[in-house]
DNA sequence: ACGATATATAGTAATATACAAATAGTCAAA
DNA sequence: TTTGACTATTTGTATATTACTATATATCGT
């Protein structure tokens, strides 16, 4: 039996994957970091929207970040982000073949 | 560039794993399926909250059911689940240890 | 120092979600 | 057919999330 700490904290880092434009700003991490203008234009969101975003994948660990001037250059902190996109890839393949 | 409905549906799916009570109803549900009754007993909550959570999974078709007379035995549908209940243990022992 | 650029934070309104109490439906046994 | 057990749904309320606008902060180039 898992403990319930375990599991809330579990349940909160699975939550915030749990999103759309979170789960975009992360594939666009996949190839290296990038700055929030950068991440903000590949998923076509406002500068507040990537910021606070990105701030909640911060909050839990899933990403990290260093500063460069005025740039924030953001990067994957969490390696099984890309086990999940990677999951995600797959179902689509799966999704048109049925769908075919 | 995943596909904006693809990332859509895995969000909704993700985001509804990213619950403690649904985490815990799906823990249950590792060694078999089980009924409402067990289920709620198991994760501590009321009949309500039990069907209720239920529901939202078998919505994202992450369980499964059968009925048997009043009786609904719920499974596990995605097996994915098992892999993120493992990742989940394996970060509670990691836990423990940095603690330790 | 000034203006332009980059990022973060407040405040707010709309929406979504969680939980519980009560209700309703279904089945089995007496 | 009535009773009791099991499950699902509805409804009300509290809370959380989201995105938007506006504002604040920090840094760079000139």
């Amino acid at each position: 039996m898992i403990r319930p700490e375990t599991l809330t904290q579990a349940a909160e880092v699975i939550k915030c994957l749990g999103h759309p434009v979170r789960l975009r700003l992360l594939e666009a991490l996949e190839s290296g970091e990038k700055t929030v203008s950068e991440l903000q234009a590949y998923a076509g969101v406002s500068q507040t929207t990537a910021s606070q975003q990105l701030g909640a994948l911060r909050a839990r660990d899933v990403v990290d970040f260093r500063r460069d001037g005025t740039r924030a250059y953001y990067r994957i902190a969490d390696s099984r982000v890309t086990a999940i996109l990677n999951c995600i890839r797959v179902c689509e393949l799966e999704g048109e073949q049925s769908v075919a």
